[in-house]
DNA sequence: ATAAAAAAGTGTTTTCAATCACTGCTTCAT
DNA sequence: ATGAAGCAGTGATTGAAAACACTTTTTTAT
C-alpha cells in the first residue's frame, strides 16, 4: 500500500500525516518531492519473527523502519547467528547494496510488529542522482552503521566475558532502554538466546554474566524481558 | 610538500604527472579541479613503524594512501591490539571523521614506507558540497568499507580457528597475493603477531594452523614473510 | 662481520567459556 | 483453564586455545 502524501485519512499504515516527510532520511525534501516520492515508496506490516529479506537475496529496495524492532544477521559456520544491526524506527537498510549489482550478506527479521517504508531500487537510483543533499545525508547514516559495527568489532575482540555483556548492555540502551528515576529500563524484544548472538557467547554465559551484574549491585532482572540498569557508571566501567 | 599537479620535475614526492588525477577518488575531476584541489593537498613519506594519526586524535584531514601500506587498529581492554583494516594504494581514512565534528577511535601506522597525500578538512568539505559524483564515490568507498568491517565480523564470530586463520589468509590477499605459476604467493609485510591481531587469534596459533595447512599441502612457508598458497580452492572451503 | 634484539617456533600447562543434561518457568494456543 | 512448547536458569564436565617458558631463527644495527 503506497504510503500518505497529503491526508491522514489517505493512509491506512501510518498514523501520520505527510508521513514520507517523517522519515529523517527524506526530512530535506520540499512538498513537491515528498509528492514525487510517494508514488515509489510502499508501507509493509510484518510481525514478530517474519523475514523481510535473506542472504543470497538480490537487493532490490531500500527499507526503510517506521515503527518497529528488525534484528540483521548472518548464520556463522558452525550454525550459529551472529547478529550485525538491531534496527528501530527510522534506521534503514539495503541502501548501499543498491549503489553496486548485489546481493544481501544478510538477513532481516522482525522481533516486534513492524511497520516498513520500501523504496523500489530504481525510485533510490533516481532520487540520490538528483539530489545532492540526500546523498549526504546516506553517508552520515553510513558513516553512523561504520561507527556501530566497528564498536561490535570491539567489543567482538575483546576477550573478557565482563566487558563483553557490559558493552552489550549498554549497546542495547539506544534500542530499547527508557530512562526512569531508578535508572535505565531495557525492555527487550530480544531474548537471551539473540543476546549472546549480538555479543558472540553463549546463552547460558550471558545468564551467568547478568546474574552476577546483578549480585554486584549494577542492575536488576525483572523478569527475563525487563533488566533495570541502576549502575550505568559502574557498567560502563567495564565495558 | 604540495602535490605536482603539472609536471613531474614540480613533484619530488611522487613519479606521476597530474598525480592527484591518480588517485581514484580524484579521477573524475577535470583539470581546472584538480588545479584548485593541489593547493590543499599535501604529500608525506613515513616508514615503517611510524604513527600517521593515534586513538584520541581529532580527525583534522582526509589520508589517502599513494604508495604503501598501512594499518588501522584499536587497543583492546585486555590489551590488544585490533587490526581492522589494512590500506594499500588509492585507500584512504579519515573521510567520514570529517563529516562530524569527530575523533579517532583508531590509530594508523606504516607498516612499510608509505607515501601519503592528505587533505584538509576545510577542503575535505568544499568539494563534497561542490561536487556531487565525487560523494557519490565516496559512499561507494564507504560501501566498501561497510564490506569489509561485516566480513571481519564474519571472521572474528567463527568458533572454528581453522576458518579464522582460512579467512584470514583470503583477506590478506588483495593487500599482499601476486599471482605466481605455483599460486597466489603472498609476500607480507606484516608479522604473526599482526597477523594474529587481524584475527583475534594468538600468535602461537597462527604458527600452529599455518604449519597444520602446509601439512595438508594447502600452502608452503617460505621463510616467515612469505605464503605460497598453492590450492585456494581447498583453503576456501575452509573459510 | 658480529653482537644484540626482535620475531618465530614449540612443548607443556592452565584456564575458562562452551557444551551437556537437566529442571523450573513462562508464554501461547485451544 | 490447562497442557504443550519454547525459553531461561543451573550445576558438572570437557575441550581447545591462551598463556607460559623456553629455544631457535631472523633481522637489525654498529
Amino acid at each position: 500500500m503506497p504510503h500518505c502524501v497529503h491526508d491522514h485519512s489517505q493512509c491506512k499504515n501510518c498514523g501520520n500525516h505527510y508521513c514520507i516527510k517523517y522519515i529523517p532520511l527524506f526530512s530535506s525534501l520540499n512538498q513537491e518531492e515528498v509528492e514525487q516520492l510517494s508514488d515509489s515508496i510502499y508501507a509493509k506490516d510484518v510481525g514478530k519473527g517474519d523475514i523481510i529479506f535473506s542472504q543470497g537475496d538480490k537487493a532490490s529496495g531500500l527499507y526503510i523502519v517506521c515503527q518497529g524492532k528488525i534484528k540483521v544477521y548472518f548464520n556463522t559456520l558452525d550454525g550459529k547467528e551472529q547478529i550485525l544491526y538491531i534496527l528501530k524506527d527510522g534506521d534503514f537498510i539495503g541502501a548501499f547494496n543498491l549503489l553496486k549489482e548485489d546481493v544481501f550478506q544478510f538477513t532481516a527479521e522482525a522481533i516486534e510488529s513492524t511497520t516498513l517504508s520500501i523504496l523500489s531500487k530504481e525510485a533510490f537510483n533516481e532520487v540520490i542522482i538528483s539530489h545532492p543533499h540526500m546523498t549526504i545525508k546516506i553517508l552520515e547514516k553510513a558513516y553512523e552503521r561504520i561507527m556501530k559495527i566497528e564498536s561490535l568489532v570491539e567489543r567482538l575482540s575483546t576477550k573478557s566475558l565482563d566487558a563483553k555483556v557490559a558493552g552489550l548492555l549498554i549497546n542495547l540502551i539506544p534500542s530499547f532502554g527508557k530512562n526512569t528515576e531508578e535508572g535505565i529500563r531495557l525492555e527487550l524484544s530480544i531474548n537471551r538466546e539473540e543476546m549472546g548472538s549480538y555479543a558472540g557467547i553463549a546463552r547460558e554465559t550471558i545468564t551467568r554474566k547478568l546474574r552476577l551484574f546483578e549480585e554486584m549491585g549494577i542492575l536488576e532482572l525483572i523478569g527475563a524481558k525487563v533488566i533495570l540498569i541502576k549502575d550505568i557508571h559502574a557498567l560502563k566501567n567495564y565495558a
